[in-house]
DNA sequence: TATCTGACGATAG
DNA sequence: CCTATCGCCAGAT
């Protein structure tokens, strides 16, 4: 069998968020099978508007840098929480 | 095979 | 909180 192809793994992932969704760029990495590719998600989802990129954001739950406004319009449309140009993570207490 | 690029991530200061 | 660094990954050259 031919494996998927990296950007086919990443499509799988974001294709079953649902609106109000968020993931980091690290989560979906390891969500497609590849580890430590959270910057190899970024560079995709940069030429990628077939996917919801908007539900992605960084680790700490920044914005797309330089499209930051249309992120966040995106995101509140949703309904997620976005302040001071991020998005409010939930406390993730162990 | 070697380098470079970039919507990342963890860490140190 | 911020910047600087370094490590990592997939693609393009």
């Amino acid at each position: 069998m031919e494996p998927r192809s990296f950007e086919d793994e990443v499509r799988r992932v974001l294709e079953r968020l649902v609106p109000g969704m968020v993931m980091t760029y690290g989560e979906v990495a390891l969500e497609a099978g590849r580890p430590g590719a959270a910057r190899a998600v970024g560079n995709f989802l940069a030429r990628c508007d077939e996917l919801p990129w908007w539900r992605v954001v960084t680790a700490t739950g920044r914005l797309v840098p330089g499209n930051e406004r249309e992120h966040a319009s995106r995101l509140r449309a949703e309904g997620v929480r976005v302040a001071n140009g991020r998005v409010v993570m939930n406390l993730r207490l162990r």
